[in-house]
DNA sequence: ACGAAATGTAAAAAATTGTTAATGAAATGT
DNA sequence: ACATTTCATTAACAATTTTTTACATTTCGT
């Protein structure tokens, strides 16, 4: 079962926070209520949120200010405004910092959960694996297809990357014909034998600079991913 | 039990206002009268009301002028008119300025009832979510499709804000075109494939004249949107 | 050292993508 | 109801990128 998505309440009104704290929770999200923005903040840098509830009418410090205070910090967790009135004013400064939704008081926790449920669920795409590979100093990045290293990154083909990932979780091995093109193609002819050998000369154009790395053929066989572990 | 709903009731006659006040609080309203429209919009402006009733001949400001500066501040409350006649013009002039119904003078107090009733109800269906989606200086509205940004907004299109959407919230990532297409298009064929080519070409003349935000193709796999953050 | 097989790589061919415009369907205005 | 506008789609062609082909070079058994 999923973990409850964990929601930080701010409202001043402390009547009106314990209310919608609960019933938030019959909802069944966890929430953690903080009636001042400063206290709020804190909390906020010291845990992980999937949502922020902002009051933007508080003593203090307003719900703009903290929402500009979170962003300063973190980029992705939604943040919905809760307001006394729709005011043109107050959506375009909200827009400005990033809100994700704006509910108007009065509203019905019905309402308010529909929008909790939209903006969370509006969420990253299921970021795959975030598969990655390092070697020395490289890292390959499976789903951008980018070989990451100290002071570049390289922008890879799909094709390049399934070879050199292949190659990377093969370090020093030398890699049958045969088997490259079956795992990579899953067939093997003399004409897709011919395109590797072309994929081999791009890969290593991209490693020329480094010394450390080099591909090697072993004539008739196969190829050997070569890496200089300093 | 739910709260009365609170009317808020502008009407210049007197005697017609304390008859109508009356009549609707007998149907179970609340309602504040006033007769004249400055100090009714400031009325507004303080509290929060489920409801306006506007008289639409009134000396000094009359309804219309009022339900436009009500509308300045807030969207969704819903405004009847109460007007002499059916005048066709008074109709369209008020259908613009936002108006949900019109009742024309005389009416029965179970027609005008009726109508509150009809118009409250509908203002239930939450039809707008208020989703915002913000990057960098842009925020993009999803409800009224539009892309805001320090100096302008964009008017997009409902496939512009859908594909900028789904790239806004998965930034600097690598979306296949397979997953963009069954996500906007629930369908990938070639030419759905070709549209959304045209696509990405009208998203990019809208971000040409920002360095900092661009749509990169990885041949063969799918867009990336970048964003450099400052 | 010679020749067949294997490999390296540039250039041609094919596929994908970029962009503008034409088309037609649906929404809107009158 | 009819005209107009809007907008997604399709078409057409240009530009770009990948894959295949072609040919040069190397390897290695003889």
């Amino acid at each position: 079962m999923m973990a409850k998505k964990h929601i930080l309440l701010v409202e001043d009104d402390e009547s009106m926070g314990f209310l919608l704290k609960d019933s938030l929770e019959n909802y069944n999200y966890r929430v953690t209520h903080y009636s001042d923005g400063r206290s709020a903040l804190n909390e906020f840098l010291s845990h992980t949120f999937d949502l922020c509830l902002l009051d933007v009418m508080m003593p203090n410090m307003d719900g703009f200010t903290l929402a500009s205070e979170i962003r300063k910090n973190d980029l992705d967790t939604p943040i919905i405004f809760l307001t006394a009135k729709a005011m043109k004013e107050d959506r375009i400064k909200g827009l400005k910092l990033g809100a994700d939704d704006y509910v108007t008081k009065p509203f019905s926790i019905e309402e308010l959960t529909l929008r909790i449920k939209a903006v969370l669920k509006r969420g990253k795409v299921l970021q795959t694996t975030n598969q990655q590979i390092s070697f020395t100093k490289y890292t390959l990045d499976l789903d951008n297809l980018i070989l990451n290293t100290e002071n570049k990154q390289i922008q890879l083909t799909q094709k390049e990357a399934d070879i050199l990932a292949l190659f990377a979780s093969n370090k020093n091995t030398l890699l049958k014909r045969d088997f490259i093109l079956k795992s990579i193609w899953e067939d093997d002819s003399y004409f897709i034998g011919r395109s590797l050998d072309v994929f081999i000369s791009k890969l290593r154009k991209h490693f020329k600079t480094d010394p450390t790395i080099s591909i090697t053929n072993i004539h008739g066989s196969g190829y050997k991913f070569e890496v200089l572990e300093k």
